[in-house]
DNA sequence: CAAACATATTCCGTTATCGGCATATGTCAA
DNA sequence: TTGACATATGCCGATAACGGAATATGTTTG
């Protein structure tokens, strides 16, 4: 049995590094597939199947103008994972009093008083 | 070419779902194998190997008890995730004016302010 | 209608994933 | 040491993901 199927859950859509620059493009508004391909240098039928992906998915929508097509990001079908992340964020925040942990941030931050 | 490795990123890691359970169940604390083996139902192999990618990426720990492995929660690991997150939790509060949204928001979360 | 343009779809080869089963490794107890 | 116990690893088959190339669908313009 392979890996559970991509087009089901956030989740997976999410996975794949060229649907996050997808989508972080779309963050700038309303695009024709021709300007993603062009932003993230793809091949056309690459962004059009990841697009494909995103729609079923729910994270973005599509909008017919003559013949090109506008996609729009569909942020909210994020709150899932914002969700789901909230829990352990609590978690991270909690630990804060082990040394380790306190460490790490330093380490990765730089500084935060 | 395939999907990009699971091991290499977090986001990988989490698209599966037995993957985030096995997160889940280790939110209650640092457990041996066998105690999330038979919390979730799956078998042994299944999860040492499940737990050797979340290994990899960071998400949980081991640290050796006798003949046993406790493995043990990051959550710090998680704030990459976060942080791509929070980009797009701001794009939705944006679009609180557009109607769809908002009818969205309320059918969702039944009541809010 | 024909030709140009924009996008979607199909087919294909390669590769990785996942679960199952068997087995290896490592640790404790008698 | 031998055997029970806990976990990790290796091999396998089935599935599906990804990208590329060619082509189909649909739309506008002349």
């Amino acid at each position: 049995m392979a890996r559970s199927s991509t087009t089901s859950d956030v989740f997976n859509a999410i996975a794949e590094a060229h649907r996050r620059d997808i989508l972080d493009t779309l963050m700038a508004g309303e695009k024709p597939v021709g300007a993603i391909v062009t932003d993230l240098s793809m091949s056309q039928p690459q962004v059009s199947k990841h697009l494909r992906v995103l729609t079923e998915v729910g994270l973005v929508s599509c909008r017919a103008d003559g013949r090109r097509r506008l996609y729009r990001l569909e942020p909210a079908r994020l709150r899932p994972m914002h969700d789901w992340l909230a829990k352990y964020e609590q978690a991270w925040n909690n630990r804060l009093d082990r040394v380790e942990d306190y460490l790490k941030e330093l380490q990765q931050q730089g500084e935060q008083q």
